[in-house]
DNA sequence: GTTAGCACTCGACCGAGTTGAGTGCTAACA
DNA sequence: TGTTAGCACTCAACTCGGTCGAGTGCTAAC
């Protein structure tokens, strides 16, 4: 046969490959292959099978007498094939639990994070998209003990911020209902820019209490400039110790760096808006990065915007379990956030 | 002099030598001590003192021909001195730095823990006692889109909870305070538990709208479970990877899964409800975190309850400083949680 | 096309030798 | 009596040569 281009054996070899490596992250020797996988065949043939991928690309040796190692373009292929055949099965267990742990938009992207990496054990990204004009739906003063109020804005996507300012003592729940409803029927429906600009003149109107004014006017600042960027949650970063690729101190330190460099972090995970994608090592075109992984599956926020979420973790990772735990969260988020 | 007993020369020379360690994390030999600290006195001499104090427990060798390290009873004696004097500066800037960053109660914990593990560079560990018997204060709905209603239960000493929940889509912000206020006068001043046993009496009252009933009924069983264990929060676990007694990756992972272990962490906080204490290496009685100290300082929350926030890390630190944070954000969290 | 056999390669491991930081001790000095 | 210079000694860290064994490539037989 062919020596120069893939047939089912090799194909089957090479997921052997790829599977032990991924199990035992050793080179993966010949007579292993033909041991522990039942190929029927002698250690020498798998050598030869072995030798032939090597030379197409998908295996390599760190060293001449070690074992093989699956490439980049290895994973790419493996990667590939279960997404092009549908291969990645449903994951319902990922979204049961995934749905019990996350509440909404902003908080969201945080428990989402963590949620992910738990059932991972992988380190898991999630972004939300900025999204530029948002607009008030509600506002609303919580009565608190001891002359504390809890405001509460709610924007029309559902984004939820509250703070807590102080009142006058003498305000009660119904003053404060009141208070709320006329705020929230000048400002219901403007964006969060207008209502900053807008408050110079409540202040007048409402009277001596500037400090539920200035707390508006603070959250609404906060929140505008929350949602004007594009916003990152880290999770579970130290599940990356669990691998021993990383038991280099310095290189994990390396990883976890980047993780605290948003701009990174999001150059990471954006990129075309498909269902699920994976990037393999180099193709990130980030040296630090050059032996992990990132795989991702989009998720819809309102008026065909779209946030990513991620998991990173060393090439050698079960891209199958990873990949339909991501397609099921994916899918929960769109239910949660989209329109 | 007598060599069986600290004098003012010996204070001094371990003085350096705990300095320096805590800077380099190395063995310190006589030699260093005589060039870097202006003794005015030879490395012979510094050594016989180094004899001396090793004879007294103060110091040890790690082998014969190495430098010296303080130990533990070094350490307390330092820490002691520090605590005696009143000698733990103030420290404004922590104090800022934390204000900013903080919310209420529940959060409050968690966004501590990254703030104080942020200023420090260290872990940061943050306790919140159990709160038995927490009253409702205010219940209050705030209209959403789409035929939904944040839910926001605030108790007595200020704890706030919500979650999102479905509603009839012909509610209004109007409607939604009237239920509001009605729940509100019926269970104000209940307890978690109790407002969670009378639901089912209202569930009839309210007409088919269960799923208010039912989302009321879940916040409160949260909160009570939550507000009824101690709860622990940490932040900046991985900063324990910036010190060189962690560049062993087992051990820096024992020490994060300790972390990870709820009980085993409130057991390193608490303790005597001194303003601040600090525990030190073996002093916790804690085979896995042998080698690393625990400061924390207490802070009130009403009705004499008090929590705990501390820094952990290797017993190699400037305990001044970290004392000296520690002093301020548990007097900041005071004053925010205090009754 | 498959397999057994064999020579070869090279990292991992082990032990011996070397280096250098740092000590303890002694004897001289102020 | 306290301080210092000098010197012998110790021991971790490093280097170097040798051995071991996993794994390969190649060849020849099946």
């Amino acid at each position: 046969m062919g020596m120069h281009e893939m047939d089912a054996r090799k194909e089957r070899i090479l997921r052997a490959i790829i599977d032990d490596y991924v199990l035992t992250a050793m080179p993966v020797g010949s007579r292993t292959i033909s041991r522990k996988y039942e190929t029927g065949l002698s250690s020498a043939t798998i050598r030869n099978e072995m030798s032939d991928l090597e030379e197409l690309g998908y295996l390599a040796q760190p060293h001449v007498s070690a074992g093989r190692v699956p490439s980049v373009k290895a994973y790419r292929l493996y990667v590939d094939e279960l997404l092009e055949n549908n291969d990645v099965p449903q994951n319902p267990q990922a979204r049961e639990y995934f749905s019990q742990r996350v509440r909404q938009m902003e908080d969201v992207i945080g428990s989402a994070a963590r949620a992910i990496s738990e059932f991972t054990r992988y380190t898991a990204v999630v972004m939300m998209p900025k999204q530029l004009e948002l607009r008030v739906s509600t506002l609303q003063l919580v009565p608190m003990p001891r002359g504390a109020a809890l405001l509460v804005i709610v924007t029309d996507t559902g984004a939820i911020r509250d703070t807590v300012i102080r009142v006058s003592e003498n305000l009660d729940g119904d003053a404060l209902y009141a208070i709320s409803r006329t705020l929230t029927e000048r400002l219901a429906g403007r964006t969060l820019q207008e209502v900053q600009e807008m408050l110079g003149a409540y202040s007048r109107q409402l009277g001596g209490d500037g400090r539920v004014i200035q707390g508006i006017a603070d959250l609404a600042a906060q929140m505008a400039r929350q949602s004007a960027t594009d916003t990152v949650a880290v999770g579970g970063s130290h599940n990356i110790l669990n691998y021993p690729e990383y038991s280099d101190v310095e290189k994990a330190r390396a990883f976890l760096s980047v993780l605290e460099e948003k701009e990174k972090l999001m150059a990471l995970l954006s990129g075309p808006d498909e269902a699920l994608n994976v990037r393999i090592g180099p193709e990130m075109g980030m040296p630090e990065m050059a032996d992990c992984s990132v795989v991702t599956a989009s998720y819809q926020v309102g008026r065909g915007h779209h946030g990513f979420v991620g998991v990173i973790g060393p090439t050698r990772m079960p891209y199958g379990r990873v990949l339909s735990a991501l397609s099921a969260i994916g899918g929960a988020l769109t239910d949660m956030l989209g329109e």
